[in-house]
DNA sequence: TTTAAATTTGCCGTTTAGTGCAAGATATTT
DNA sequence: AAATATCTTGCACTAAACGGCAAATTTAAA
């Protein structure tokens, strides 16, 4: 065999598979660890992949993280923040949670959208403060340094004084049977409080984190009204929420 | 299981749920916790999560925002709110108020200094969180969109129920006769407000606007307690205050 | 074709990296 | 203050990497 078509073969596979084993394509081609050592060593010299301990994985699988570093899964954060403005109207008064995805309902707000928006988030607010149309009033609290959020008493308090057309919520983890769960106990304090404060609530959710559970509850999956996912309504993975009296979109 | 891959792994997750558990994630890649806690101090290093007792969290926001390098008369401010530093001690609780000179004293705060900071600012409360021995809390209200900063009756009505040792704010215009004044009604009643919730104010001001003066006025002179500019105290220029019972710094 | 040089490959001993375990130190919770 | 969880450190064990060497293969030249 050539070392060529060696070295050929070792880049098809780890583009095919994002990552090999040095010990597993030794086996493949039948020859000595030694050997795939020095091509892979080669081929990451060229640039062709990156060698690690053990193995070698693809570029692209590298460059991804780097892209991780803005927005973890951005595309299917904007594609459920579109369908998310669908229920907006002119005058809408909603309130609008932290987390990227939220973030990126803000960013995607129209410029000429008349709206008046309650957050509870610090970068919310910033995005949402540079639409001239949009009215925005952040709850005020103690500023919880990991999500940028206000919380506590203060902020449960203030969001009990409104009410709003709609809730566009994040939450850490949704499971059909178990319903809303967070991994910190403030949080869920105050998505109740968002909750409580909305007419209707609607859940933002990449299909991820689907039949995900953690710790602590916020609600039942029944006290959300409509949910939306980067996927099409209809999909197979959603089969789950369909028995209840949630509105998919 | 190559390093690298159960490295995108845990970012993943934490991306995904914005915090994890290394005991979590020891269970689902199937290692024992010493790998993952490597693993994530690596990461930690690396700036790619950041790691906290007993898991990591995501660091979304947390870098601090790309600082606006154009700000004007920066130096003037730094040096300004250096000398501001000096007053502060362990445990202080303090205003600080919106504006490039206030938040740039956000920015200096060391990193060491345990701090109770009440802001209206949007910016400011985004540069404080990053501060961890520093309690965060926002005054909430209506955002104005010029100046990212609470206003309002809301805001006011917060204001009334603190007190802090020192707040720190800027004006629009000062005068040694006339004293701070300011261009809106609003930004005027909301100085008064948070003049009355402080035990002592500190004026920070660009020498360059000293001997201006505008249409609302926020109050006497002589209701500053210290006044920063980035002269020596004794500069010629300050002449006209030294008569008021006014500490200059 | 034969021979010599250069390259490639496999093998082996040594060195290094990665992982898990356990004991004692710190933090956190009750 | 006690109990529990987490962190740190050092150690042992394994897998992988490295470098030198020699056999095998290829290439180039006589």
């Amino acid at each position: 065999m050539l070392k060529e078509e060696r070295q050929q073969t070792i880049l098809n596979e780890v583009e095919l598979h994002n990552r090999i084993l040095l010990t597993d394509i030794a086996e493949t081609l039948d020859v000595s660890i030694d050997t795939v050592r020095r091509d892979v060593k080669e081929l990451d010299s060229e640039q062709k992949l990156r060698k690690v301990h053990g193995g070698a994985i693809s570029l692209g699988f590298t460059t991804s993280s780097a892209r991780n570093t803005n927005i973890y899964a951005l595309a299917e954060k904007t594609k459920i923040a579109e369908k998310a403005l669908s229920l907006l109207k002119e005058g809408s008064v909603i309130f609008v949670d932290g987390g990227t995805t939220c973030l990126e309902l803000a960013r995607l707000i129209p410029i000429d959208l008349e709206l008046t928006c309650f957050t509870l988030s610090l970068p919310v607010a910033m995005e949402l403060s540079s639409k001239p149309n949009v009215t925005v009033i952040f709850i005020g609290g103690q500023i919880s340094k990991d999500a940028q959020i206000s919380i506590g008493a203060n902020a449960i308090h203030n969001l009990s004084e409104i009410k709003v057309d709609y809730s566009f919520i994040g939450t850490g983890y949704v499971d059909s049977q178990y319903g809303l769960t967070e991994f910190d106990w403030d949080i869920v304090q105050l998505k109740k409080a968002v909750i409580k404060a909305a007419k209707k609530t609607v859940l933002l959710c990449i299909s991820e984190k689907l039949n995900s559970q953690h710790r602590y509850k916020t609600c039942d999956i029944n006290a959300i009204n409509t949910m939306i996912t980067e996927l099409a309504p209809e999909n197979e993975m959603l089969k789950s929420f369909r028995t209840h009296d949630i509105h998919l979109l």
